[in-house]
DNA sequence: CTGAAAGCGCTTACAG
DNA sequence: CTGAAAGCGCTTACAG
């Protein structure tokens, strides 16, 4: 059986009190009994029983995180997904919290959600990606602290972590427009504050370089591969297409990159295209996807810092914050072509 | 304050025991009481403190899950672990099990590691990928049951689930003969357990034609698209390079694609290429990737069933399991350039 | 069918 | 600096 702190108590004559004090390194305990009892529990193996402590403390040690239960098995979102995971796992760990997964949909809610809302089955909660009003009402209800990551409500008392959208599409346009490129095109998607903030980057963008936008130059799709496609067609379909075009994700710009082959033309001879995302794979396309990359663990790792705060109710700092991306320059913006110019 | 078995017992005038009982159905309690009860516990919004329990009962309620800490964000490593893991966690929420992540390597381990094999945070433990052998000692000592997931050790007292990679490379061999191409080649891996396996299949298949294997359509890389690159160099410069090749990862085929290119070659037209894992994106590649796909999350799933049978100690089947990974045709394989002799 | 008591392994005022 | 006692919220023999 497992050592306890009464077995050491025992052993040594002291009052399990006392060994647990010992234990945790309370300054009340001389330093002669501190040093026994630490090298008796040592050869007796002794570890502390977290339950135990935790029934206690009244805490579960868990960091309860929401992800929606739609996610596809190797879609660009799950991807996204993990990688958050891992920023939030580092955190975590470091803290010496276990991460408790749930995930929700309108429909159905996982069992693991319904026991961190009403059994208190976590400390806190992140919540990744769009995820309903609902839940986050039922968790401040309850006075569970909340972090949203990647969630673009447009609620400004909540506290959250975003990529910094509009800054990655200013970043994209920009690069193009430092191209020499003066036509510019926008492939948004149907997800209003998210897209509403790309648009915006953009729109800054092109009246830094003081060009018109033109507004048969934007068009949306629904984040997948094919209205990346259908977007780029409507596209190429008008008189004259814009030379460069921004595309806010990853698996769209993939699609108008096919579109415009299929067109007949060539990317970036004919048109340069940058991404937004960092999907894996991308630098192996033909041609490498040239891309503004989110840091998302650092997204994750961010949000729990802030949650951890919020838990032990000393953090003071903003309640929403953007994340800076960065651009990765590979070949489908153009960029080795105009060297010349550029470098 | 959360209400307690106590508040309901005093309301009602009962002992808390009684209400204990009436709450998780226990036959020994009088109807009559047991509504009271019920009743009560639901107006008062009573849920059970799950950590009291988890303290008499001894249980955690918590899976470990062992990771390897040097899985780079966006590799096809963390791809699949990520992929395993929504495996586990569909089991695990139906069981009203929690997941505990840990990682390791041969320098560091986290502590969530140190906490489930110290403290016994974890009710068991699964192992994803190769972790080292020292981790598995240590668990068993501590007679935590534990599975290995996709874990190639030759360890055959071990409950362990894998693919069963030896039909995988199987099917996509015998897929290439099945298109007609009469020499086939292998690009492998330098993982011990892994490739013997896949070489196994491949030596079936062409056995099953009649054959012979010639030992320099055999190459090997460590896993990356760089060496599968290399590896199909060194097939390419063969006096007569062979007609189609197996390659036992996707990234691994992504790269040897390159290569036939770069060579002034094409895919499936002068070389067809058959990979191995089912990694996403990998259908709009130029050719669209002909692979074997692994059942990734069904690893997950069969291993954590296998878990929980051991935990409740009433597991009975086999140790080791091998899933069956399916074919999934796209172009780089020329079916449908052969489709007329094939269809 | 119900209750009183002991216990799971720890922590923490309160005394001394 | 140390100990006795109470308590965290539940479960479970043992009696009746």
């Amino acid at each position: 059986m497992r050592a306890t702190i009464k077995d050491i108590a025992k052993v040594l004559n002291l009052s399990p009190s006392t060994v647990s004090r010992a234990l945790r390194d309370c300054s009340s305990v001389s330093k002669k009994t501190r040093e026994k009892i630490l090298h008796i529990a040592q050869s007796m193996d002794y570890q502390p029983n977290l339950t135990a402590r935790g029934l206690v403390s009244g805490r579960t040690q868990n960091i309860g995180v929401i992800l929606s239960i739609e996610t596809r098995d190797y879609s660009s979102l799950q991807i996204f997904n993990s990688i958050v995971v891992n920023g939030i796992f580092e955190v975590a760990d470091a803290a010496n919290y276990n991460l408790t997964f749930a995930k929700e949909s309108k429909k159905h809610q996982t069992g693991a959600l319904q026991r961190i809302i009403d059994n208190r089955d976590a400390d806190g909660v992140l919540i990744v990606n769009v995820v309903s009003e609902d839940i986050l009402a039922k968790l401040t209800i309850k006075n569970i602290p909340v972090v949203l990551i990647d969630n673009h409500f447009d609620n400004l008392q909540s506290y959250a972590v975003n990529n910094n959208d509009r800054l990655g599409a200013y970043l994209g346009t920009k690069h193009l427009l430092s191209l020499g490129y003066e036509s510019i095109g926008f492939i948004g998607i149907s997800e209003h504050a998210f897209n509403r903030e790309c648009e915006m980057g953009y729109f800054q963008a092109l009246l830094e370089s003081e060009i018109r936008t033109d507004p048969n130059f934007l068009a949306k799709g629904n984040g997948d591969l094919g209205s990346g496609y259908d977007a780029m067609i409507k596209l190429l379909k008008i008189n004259r297409p814009p030379r460069g075009v921004f595309v806010v994700n990853d698996e769209m710009a993939i699609g108008s990159i096919k579109a415009i082959k299929d067109y007949g033309l060539s990317v970036p001879e004919d048109i340069a295209i940058v991404g937004m995302d960092g999907m894996p794979f991308m630098e192996y396309f033909d041609p490498p996807l040239t891309t503004v990359k989110i840091e998302v663990a650092e997204l994750g790792r961010t949000a729990l810092q802030m949650l951890l705060g919020l838990i032990e109710d000393n953090y003071s700092g903003n309640h929403q914050i953007a994340i800076s991306p960065r651009l990765i320059i590979r070949k489908s913006c153009g960029y080795y072509i105009n060297s010349t110019l550029t470098k």
